[in-house]
RNA sequence: GCGCCCAUAGCUCAACUGGAUAGAGCAUCGCCCUUCUAAGGCGAGGGUUUCAGGUUCGAAUCCUGAUGGGCGUGCCA
């Protein structure tokens, strides 16, 4: 109906071209609304008003021109009436049928319903959760698991072929001090006497996995604790302690006592372990992904060394205190990053910009990067070494995700990986539901920053409104189940032929409802903004509770039910499909 | 100090990206189950959109400044 509206008006436009009254080369953007008022009609213009510069003319004048022009047409479509209202705005009400047509697409395109080519298969990376395989995911990374996988789903739908995908930094510090932490618990398990070094992983998780690493190795990487402690920088709190010195030390005798080979096998154990039990708890989440891309192999396939290569090729790179520099600089970036520091270690920025670089030789037409907040300082440097690679800085998109500030007790909860402080992500699956969860997390824009009260999603999930929009799905379901039992199922071709038996407010407002979906989709996709779904699906769902109140469906006369019956079934399948997308079930029993 | 983000009902958030009388949920108060699921519906109260200017037919939305909050500002990842 907008479309058509848009069509009509573009007519007008030409129209009052050739009578002079705009001038002919002019270009006009048309931009037809859906009113918020019923008594404003259906759909409304702000077309006079935008062009009352144009044609120095006042708005109303202007918007009776363009109404008389439209009422001379000999075709006017859907358009049962139009009205100049407020300052120049013109409002259009549709004939009631017309509204209705829509019930018709929805049941013939199903779970397509609603699908656009907006993304005219261009192909997008998704990346997101990303997050170091050093403990399993907490509350602050559901977030952007639920946002990134919301707007995966719906680009799909827009049209994009997309491609999702989670980097797994199992190279670099972080990892050596992951597995010399389990190494160092295993050691204890085997009767050792040690001071767990303060900067050590503590979580509980160590634990089982250093258990696991006696059950298959025994003791056969047992080393005697005053040799891995002697010649070791102090920790912190003693004399002369430095924290970060006295982990590095033990890596570097982790590694020297155990050797290479035995070193990977409890790096190795570590790693798998933990990302396995992410993967788990991300399915559990309705969350997967196509490709789980490891830096370690960016690193030993060369990759790395070839993107420094090019950018020392470009003159990008210079050495400065012994380190390798980008000149991020030139592209807009405060400061110039080290990309290759001075004790011969590549940066994880150095891996980075060899990813984004491999992303886009892989074809990618768009890359998406689903990041916390807290890096948005890191989007200028990437996207400076893109540039400085004579590749697209505009392929890059980068979404930042507040990260939920989590209350406990009306109390601010501080969560650190490295403590083991932290309420996982699997806690709040079992708690509250993958639904509720995912629901929660999405309502919301995912820049706007966001209080998660644990109390209240744990001990009120019955507020969450995701469970009002599954209530009407499953209430749909059955109606349509009560209805077969009384032998009165839906006959949907006896129900499509008769929707202009459809004349209460509740059904023209639902029919309208769904006639949005699409733009809704549409446009949520464009904006990387699938709250807006949610939105939308707490609206239609109202409607659907509303009329349900109102009147009762199964009625005795056979077009009124049948229509009803549809009209009914269409909602539910919109309600599915937007529900898909947000990676919420939708239930036929609650 | 500098940079980025944010500020809307008592609380948590929307507002079709500059449109008409700023809307929902929770909380509070009334009403509706002999009717297809009450995890529901109908209604009431609640606002100087942090403040001060500016841009224009029109501002919660754009610009400037102030105030308050979050984050960043590593040869960490």
């Amino acid at each position: 109906m907008k479309q058509q509206i848009v069509q009509i008006l573009t007519q007008v436009v030409q129209q009052l071209k050739n009578e002079g009254v705009l001038p002919e080369e002019a270009s006009v953007r048309i931009n037809v609304e859906n009113t918020r008022d019923k008594a404003h009609g259906d759909l409304a213009t702000n077309l006079a008003m935008m062009l009352t510069k144009l044609a120095g003319q006042p708005p109303r004048t202007l918007a009776e021109k363009i109404v008389s022009v439209i009422e001379s047409l000999a075709d006017r479509g859907a358009i049962e009436k139009v009205e100049i209202a407020g300052p120049g705005f013109i409002n259009f009400f549709m004939k009631d049928d017309a509204k209705f047509a829509v019930v018709e697409q929805v049941l013939t395109q199903q779970a397509d319903f609603g699908r656009c080519n907006a993304g005219q298969g261009r192909s997008v990376l998704v990346e997101f959760v990303s997050a170091n395989p050093t403990g399993p995911l907490h509350v602050g990374h559901g977030r952007g698991a639920a946002y990134g996988a919301s707007v995966a789903n719906l680009l799909e739908v827009a049209g994009f072929d997309v491609s999702r995908e989670y980097y797994v930094n199992d190279a670099g510090r972080q990892m050596d001090i992951l597995a010399t932490s389990v190494w160092l618990r295993y050691l204890q398990l085997c009767g050792e006497e040690l001071t767990f070094p303060s900067n050590g992983y503590k979580g509980d998780y160590i634990f089982e996995i250093s258990e696991e690493l006696r059950r298959e190795h025994g003791e056969t990487l047992r080393k005697p604790a005053f040799e891995v402690f002697t010649g070791v920088c102090a920790d912190e709190g003693q004399t002369d302690g430095d924290k970060e010195k006295h982990i590095d030390d033990l890596i570097a005798k982790a590694k020297n006592l155990l050797g290479a080979h035995h070193y990977e096998t409890v790096f190795s154990l570590a790693l798998n372990t933990i990302l396995g039990d992410i993967k788990e708890d991300l399915e559990g989440f309705n969350v997967t992904f196509e490709n789980w891309f490891s830096e370690r192999s960016l690193m030993e396939s060369g990759v790395v060394d070839a993107a420094l290569e090019k950018l020392q090729q470009a003159g990008k790179i210079y050495e400065k205190g012994g380190a390798l520099w980008f000149r991020s600089t030139e592209y807009g970036d405060e400061k110039d990053r080290v990309v290759v520091r001075d004790n011969g270690l590549k940066t994880y920025f150095a891996s980075d910009i060899a990813y984004h670089f491999n992303k886009l030789e892989r074809g990618f037409d768009i890359l998406i990067d689903v990041w916390g907040s807290d890096h948005h300082g890191y989007i200028p440097r990437v996207k400076a070494a893109m540039q400085a690679m004579d590749t697209n800085p505009e392929a890059l998109q980068v979404l930042l995700v507040q990260f939920a500030v989590l209350y406990r007790g009306g109390e601010k909860l501080a969560m650190s990986t490295r403590s083991g402080q932290f309420v996982t992500l699997r806690e709040l699956r079992e708690e509250v539901g993958s639904d509720a969860a995912r629901f929660f997390y999405v309502q919301r824009k995912s820049e706007q920053h966001m209080d998660f009260d644990l109390d209240l999603a744990k001990s009120q999930s019955n507020e969450n409104p995701v469970y009002y929009i599954q209530y009407a799905h499953a209430r749909i379901s059955r109606v349509l189940e009560q209805a077969a039992e009384k032998g009165l199922a839906l006959d949907l071709e006896k129900g499509m032929a008769s929707l202009e038996k459809l004349e209460l407010e509740a059904e023209t407002g639902l029919a309208v409802q769904l006639a949005k979906y699409p733009e809704t989709i549409a446009r949520a996709a464009v904006a990387y903004e699938p709250h807006q779904i949610a939105y939308y699906l707490k609206d239609l769902a109202h409607g659907l509770h509303s009329y349900y109140n109102a009147c009762q469906f199964i009625v005795d006369e056979s077009e009124v039910r049948n229509a009803r019956l549809t009209l009914i079934s269409a909602v539910q399948q919109v309600l599915k499909n937007g529900l898909a997308i947000l990676g919420v079930s939708a239930p036929e029993k609650m």
